[in-house]
DNA sequence: CGTGAAAAGATTGCCGC
DNA sequence: GCGGCAATCTTTTCACG
């Protein structure tokens, strides 16, 4: 499961259905050169090895009416084991705060959230995220305008390397 | 296109999508009550008025071998708009960096990275991400564990929120 | 992996509200 | 404007080589 290898077919399904997740499954298999049988046994075999994770639509936050975008770095009290876990559970159960990483360096995590207004964001953060057990400091950052945002992998990159190395 | 304002069915649709980009129309037409035909007519309108802006596989980056992701905090020296949208499209053109966001606050942009290795993250860093024009300053971080990474946004909130208004 | 056939889904046109 | 029905075409899916 984990150390599987892909074949180039199995990187270039993956490839474009990071670039369009609801293209039909005969289009994919046009695309990487395979009959639609196969082309879906291979599809299905990603999904429950894991290397597919789900599929998404992207919305458009804004347009949406979340008009606040917030990255946040927390620094804990302990980062005992047990502690930072329950943190990310925490974090887990928020709806507003859609990304958590723990990071290195002087700040313990990172989080992305989003809000409708500033007010409902103000509120999350005081009421909620400052006020958590085991939060020292919370420290956000307002996104004034978002440059790029594209999911997943630059699977250009995976290629090139796999080509040099073979 | 902008104000355009989504009737409850609408917005479940962009729930569930949002939830599986894969799901058949007709499936989707029975969770949200309607019979295919408007259903799909609505999912077409909904893309051409960008409140669906794709579909995308979500991948294991991890395992497909991108086992760096890194969060940079970037400085610039001019933050004239000239410079600030140059800083942008540069990042535009870097395969590494899937997301750019600009910052109120200390710093200027955010942006996230992916890597093979940690060699390959240093060698942008410093050939290119720090090297490039107008850049005053990057600190970066490094991701030691993903918590919680889920795209989008609440629905769940849009829908509270809604009810409260009306 | 591919072929072929049967089932399911997508899509269009038309009707009524 | 909206959704539903019915016909048609495409896609998915399974059995088999």
């Amino acid at each position: 499961m984990a150390g599987t290898r892909l074949d180039a077919i199995d990187r270039k399904i993956l490839a474009e259905l990071q670039a369009d997740g609801r293209m039909t499954n005969v289009e994919l298999a046009k695309r990487v050169g395979i009959s639609a049988p196969p082309c879906l046994r291979r599809v299905r075999t990603l999904e429950d090895s894991g290397f597919i994770k789900g599929y998404h639509a992207q919305v458009d936050s804004r347009e949406l009416g979340f008009e606040v975008q917030v990255f946040a770095m927390v620094g804990l009290v302990s980062q005992a084991e047990a502690d930072l876990t329950a943190f990310e559970n925490l974090c887990r159960s928020w709806p507003l705060v859609r990304e958590c990483h723990m990071l290195n360096g002087e700040v313990d995590f990172i989080l992305k959230c989003v809000a409708p207004d500033l007010s409902t964001f103000q509120s999350f953060l005081t009421g909620q995220l400052t006020s958590a057990e085991n939060v020292a400091s919370v420290k956000t950052s307002l996104v004034i305008r978002g440059a790029k945002d594209e999911p997943g992998v630059p699977f250009d990159i995976l290629e090139e390397r796999l080509s040099r190395t073979a």
